[in-house]
DNA sequence: TTGCTTGTTGAACGATCGTACAACAACTGG
DNA sequence: CCAGTTGTTGTACGATCGTTCAACAAGCAA
């Protein structure tokens, strides 16, 4: 019963496990106060431990940072992978499903827009985080073309219907975050099956 | 002959003029170095004055980052005013002209995108940015909305049809800066016309 | 219980942040 | 040429930044 006579004042964790903790805490706090509060001390209060882990952890803050940018990312990938693996076998609605599950949680939230406006502020002073965002950009385009495929969208126009739905679906996940008031999320559905439509229409292939 | 004896080691500007200044260099300390670099003494040496004169002509630099918001925007909407009165008469023109502005100088610059992500960054954590960024974005559509009723779409459709455009060029002009060897100006403005192609036809006005 | 391993703490460091303000000097009117 | 005005400087201040590291203690093996 001496258990309870001094509880322990921090409890040991696994490195993974701290390690995604403070992943999550980061997060949470690039959505909150935005790159600039980022600081090493909030992010630490914010997974409840000290600022040492940090930089016990992560090589400093900067390498936090480009951990959660892979971290959420890949939520995002398996937000997707999920949204497309429930919509069955019909070409069309895994396309359709794989472009509006953008609009719905957990993507399309504007926690998750403010961490990623954080990533963006980072492309421009830093270069891995371009390449990382270059790298991610290119795979979901890549997964997009293949969807579009799918649906009887011809070779050769692949590339630009791919670039112009993922520019659509960017543009309306943004808008729909930073202004929610403005448009709903099933006008954001409607606008993207819209343009589908127009994308994969064979008598419109081109351009 | 005196005044060539001992060189002015500063000279003093007007007002409005050295407040310009400080904009503008933030604008590009913003552009170089993200929110995170934006700090006082960074812009005071990019303007090439004392860090002193941020607070002396603007309230902290979070008015001068608001201010800096403010005077971005309205270069943008001279740049597409200007393209739109550079198109000529036709309505069909002058839209196509105010849509593919962004992806020409000065708008579809990384310079310009960097500065707006900073901008973004702030949207969450101050509700000032927040309200300018609404009233921005609401002034873009509804300029994009009367170039499109003079294009012929109906007034049910006109809402919808300007968020999608906005959206659609937004999303291209992001990744236009962020990743610039993925796709051309050309193709962005072919993506964009056959979008207003899509939007402008009288046989699927709706939605 | 005892000793060891090691995840964790928290203070300390120098650097940099935003801001304030007294001193200075560039320009203007006389 | 000489005040007077005021735009500008640059230091000083306290707060906060990222990082380091010696000390501590939680958990495990014996």
């Amino acid at each position: 019963m001496q258990v309870n006579a001094s509880s322990p004042s921090f409890r040991r964790a696994e490195p993974d496990a701290r390690r995604l903790s403070l992943i999550e805490a980061c997060a949470r706090v690039l959505a909150r106060a935005g790159a600039t509060g980022a600081s090493v001390r909030a992010i630490a209060q914010e997974a409840g431990v000290s600022p040492g882990l940090v930089s016990h952890y992560f090589d400093g803050v900067d390498g936090l940072v480009a951990a959660t940018y892979a971290h959420v990312d890949g939520q995002v990938s398996d937000a997707l992978d999920t949204a497309v693996a429930a919509a069955g076998d019909d070409a069309r609605a895994r396309l359709e499903a794989f472009v509006t599950a953008s609009f719905a949680a957990p993507i399309g939230t504007p926690a998750l827009l403010a961490t990623w406006i954080a990533f963006w502020s980072l492309v421009t002073a830093r270069g891995d985080i371009a390449a990382q965002h270059d790298e991610q950009y290119a795979g979901y385009r890549a997964r997009l073309e293949g969807l579009l495929a799918d649906c009887g969208v011809p070779q050769g126009a692949l590339r630009l219907a791919a670039i112009s739905t993922t520019a659509l679906v960017d543009g309306l996940w943004l808008e729909l975050c930073l202004s929610p008031g403005c448009f709903t999320v099933a006008e954001a559905g409607a606008m993207a099956r819209r343009h589908l439509d127009a994308i994969t229409s064979p008598d419109r292939g081109s351009g």
